[in-house]
DNA sequence: AGCACGCCGACT
DNA sequence: GTCGGCGTGCTC
């Protein structure tokens, strides 16, 4: 009986999200392998697709006649069973196409490119020759696609048997590669050649006396030229004589900065630990050896070196000849960060960010696949580098929220490294200054081990906060983004020849009512959230249970007209701050300046090089900068944040804030923050101001306790989209009632009510938010109203479930 | 996704 | 009568 294979095709839609069965030709049996790449035809007519192998040889109940597959694109395969299961469990984890989490887990050039082409097979009118084939017998299909009238031709050619449909799989994954040297002859019959030389010579003579010392090697060109201090030339006369051949040799890209370190010398040497951080890692490092798969968090104050903990530990694994993943948010994956790690691992290391080119990431991930990187460090995806064997999983910075996808598939990389460690059998090192209320919650159950470095590494303390109340001083002086008090300062630390760093906190630029008298902010009446301003209906609406109300002329709690919403921009503070202190020399730094690709390390650079006075920047400088002569650091806005409709704005708020204060005062030279409110008594201020995270914990958790949000509930967010408002909004319903009947009464369930932005791309978005403690009816209802609810065109009711959602907007 | 099949309106 | 519109259903 032929052999089968079990393949996921590259189709995704929830119809085809399961494996078909193929025959696995002869002259393939001996290469199949689970997860390889394979070319197969599906559908009627010739398609072909790229699909992957999940099975090998499990029965089929399948009736009808098998296909077999065309053609194999690996030699190996590209996910390993760990990968390959670990796939399967994410795309049912995260209500995604299994062929979406397995691109998700591979680097881009894996994705081979189907084209159409169409072929002339017969005589076709000359005109048509000319105008659509431009002369040519062949037409890629997606550049005429667009174009109904030649689409129609077409068709019409191929019922008249003129042209043919081909597909052509085409693998984007190509290595680099350079010219090698080869010596195509013996010692001897090279030997032999020199007598038939001309007595002048000189250069082939020289060419042989090389390749006889290369015999049986492989050699660069470019390296054969500098040893022998031969031309190209020469090697071209050696290739036609039959000398030698040129071969094509991989080699990696080498990404700009990250050029290899030599493994051998002078790699930074461990630090000495201090009591409490040699108590952490003697912790970890037992769990590596005992190969556990505990989950630590590691708690620890800003400069309180956790990094050199994680080194310690990633030291400690490849020690047992074990690997190990250590990620950051990408907005910190700085070259600071990364050249800490490549030196004390040198060449060990790999690194993955967004920053690679498709064919660096795709050379860095092959370095992985083949053992030659035991260590990797990277930004969210990197939580499925094809790493073996793994010792240990660091994930640095743990609360930051870039660490949940907000696309299919949209997981949680904290989630896919407990998965991973426990495949592994390796610990989990989860760390931060500020942890998310649901890890520092499962501390404290003991469902995570909590490690604690409650002193900085310097002895020094933290720099002291001041909380400037914003409401007076626009009262007094009108409009602007500056208060006295940081004025003065800032023009301080110019006299002094020392730096600032000020923060314009975006968060929350969306539109929310603020009084600027009293504070307040807009609410929910039952919900305790902040209402979003909609243009479009002129209303306050609320985005968990649909409340809405008039847009309001006076503040309802303090009767003032000085009600608004709320936002600036980083251009205009930079105006006002050169209309303010115009010899003060700025860098700004948001997504604008930073676009381009390395600008953010060369701003960050410039000002490291003290070439300007003030770096300001949105949130993307809270965070693992570390420069020594930057005394001040301002907080222009800090309560943005707190008037967004989420139920986690306390917690960024409280993360940032504390983020973003330890930037200042880093070296020998005295630091202060200043941070500007028109909430003073926020208690998310408040506690930032005091470094006061336990505090803030214990606070923010008995108001997550009476609201039922995370961590006492879990949650998921199912959102229907429709071109029609109506039909969008009746989904939804027919969807809360079905909910309804089946979910425990336990389980809350709001909405459904229209997403923040209703309309987006021509389609309205409706949500319902889901709360609950466990009930296991949910997932499999949930899978049931997406197979229900399959979207078969842009006719279709479409729904998207997001499981753990970050935002609820 | 892409393609075929199938059932209705305006054309060589 | 047929060409082609897009609704529906299937792909090992």
């Amino acid at each position: 009986m032929a052999q089968l294979a079990q393949v996921i095709v590259d189709v995704p839609t929830m119809q085809t999200n399961r494996p078909y069965t193929y025959q696995v030709p002869t002259r393939l049996e001996n290469q199949v392998q689970l997860g390889m790449r394979v070319v197969v035809p599906f559908g009627n007519g010739k398609r072909q697709v790229q699909g992957f192998i999940v099975g090998l040889d499990q029965p089929t109940r399948y009736n009808g006649q098998l296909k077999a597959i065309d053609a194999l694109m690996d030699l190996q395969p590209v996910i390993g069973d760990e990968l390959l299961s670990l796939s399967k469990w994410l795309a049912d984890r995260t209500y995604a196409f299994w062929i979406s989490s397995i691109y998700t887990m591979l680097p881009n050039m894996l994705k081979a490119k189907s084209t159409r082409v169409v072929k002339i097979i017969d005589e076709v009118d000359e005109q048509i020759a000319f105008d659509v084939f431009h002369g040519k017998d062949e037409l890629d299909f997606a550049t005429v696609q667009s174009n109904p009238q030649i689409v129609s031709l077409l068709l019409k050619l191929q019922r008249q048997g003129k042209v043919r449909f081909e597909y052509v799989v085409a693998d984007k994954a190509k290595a680099k590669t350079t010219v090698g040297i080869r010596p195509q002859l013996s010692f001897e019959e090279l030997e032999e050649a020199r007598t038939s030389l001309h007595a002048n010579a000189h250069a082939q003579n020289r060419l042989l006396s090389y390749l006889q010392s290369i015999i049986g090697k492989t050699v660069k060109q470019v390296d054969a030229e500098k040893i022998s201090g031969l031309k190209a030339a020469t090697f071209n006369t050696g290739v036609q004589k039959g000398w030698l051949t040129k071969v094509p040799i991989e080699v990696y890209r080498t990404p700009l900065g990250q050029e290899p370190l030599p493994d051998d010398h002078h790699l930074a040497k461990p630090l000495t630990l201090n009591d409490e951080q040699q108590a952490a890692a003697n912790e970890i490092e037992q769990a590596i050896d005992d190969s556990r798969s505990r989950v630590f968090l590691l708690e620890g104050v800003t400069g309180s070196g956790k990094t050199e903990v994680y080194l310690q530990s990633i030291a400690k694994a490849l020690q047992n000849h074990k690997t190990a993943l250590m990620l950051v948010p990408e907005i910190s994956l700085t070259p600071q960060i990364v050249n800490r790690v490549r030196h004390r691992f040198g060449s060990k290391v790999a690194v993955l960010h967004s920053g690679l080119s498709a064919g660096e990431r795709f050379d860095e991930w092959r370095r992985i696949n083949r053992g030659e990187a035991q260590v990797v460090v990277g930004a969210r995806s990197a939580i499925f580098a094809p790493l073996t064997n793994i010792g240990v999983i660091i994930l640095d910075e743990e609360h930051e929220s870039s660490y949940k996808q907000d696309e299919a598939p949209r997981y949680h990389a904290r989630e896919v490294a407990k998965w991973r460690g426990k495949y592994n059998n390796a610990p989990v090192v989860l760390g931060s200054a500020t942890p998310s209320l649901e890890s520092r919650a499962r501390a404290m159950k003991g469902v995570y081990q909590l490690l604690q470095l409650k002193h900085r590494v310097n002895k020094r303390p933290l720099p002291p906060i001041k909380v400037v109340d914003m409401r007076p001083e626009i009262k007094e002086r009108g409009e602007s983004n500056f208060s006295r008090e940081l004025l003065t300062k800032l023009t301080d630390r110019l006299a002094k020849n020392e730096q600032s760093i000020l923060m314009l906190n975006r968060r929350g630029f969306s539109s929310f009512m603020m009084c600027r008298d009293c504070g307040e902010v807009l609410k929910c009446p039952n919900c305790d959230i902040s209402l979003t301003l909609h243009m479009d209906s002129h209303t306050m609406k609320c985005h968990y249970c649909g409340h809405e109300e008039p847009i309001p002329r006076f503040c309802p709690h303090c009767g003032s007209r000085e009600i608004r919403y709320y936002g600036t921009g980083t251009e205009k503070v930079e105006r006002e701050l050169a209309g303010l202190i115009p010899q003060a020399r700025v860098i700004r730094m948001d997504v604008d300046t930073t676009r381009r690709k390395g600008m953010h390390e060369k701003l960050l650079r410039q000002f490291g090089q003290h070439k300007a006075d003030i770096l300001l920047g949105t949130q993307m400088i809270a965070k693992g900068l570390d420069f020594p002569n930057v005394t001040l650091v301002g907080v222009l806005n800090a309560d943005t944040g707190l008037g967004l409709p989420d139920f986690r704005s306390s917690e960024r708020t409280f993360d940032l804030l504390s983020q973003v204060s330890g930037r200042a005062g880093r070296a020998d030279k005295k630091g202060e923050v200043i941070i500007q409110t028109y909430n003073p008594d926020h208690y998310a201020i408040r506690f930032a101001q005091r470094n006061d995270y336990e505090g803030f914990f214990k606070r923010e958790m008995a108001l997550r306790h009476q609201a039922s949000y995370p961590p006492y509930y879990f949650t998921v967010r199912l959102m229907a989209s429709h071109e029609d408002e109506a039909i969008a909004a009746r989904a939804m319903a027919q969807i809360k009632e079905q909910l309804t009947k089946s979910l425990m009464p336990s389980t809350i369930i709001l909405g459904p009510t229209p997403r923040a932005i209703a309309r987006m791309k021509r389609r309205y978005y409706y949500q319902i938010v889901i709360k609950y403690k466990q009930d296991q009816h949910l997932h499999p209802l949930l899978q049931k109203i997406l197979q229900e609810t399959q979207s078969k065109g842009k006719n279709d009711v479409q729904i998207s479930i997001d499981p753990d959602p970050q935002y609820f907007m």
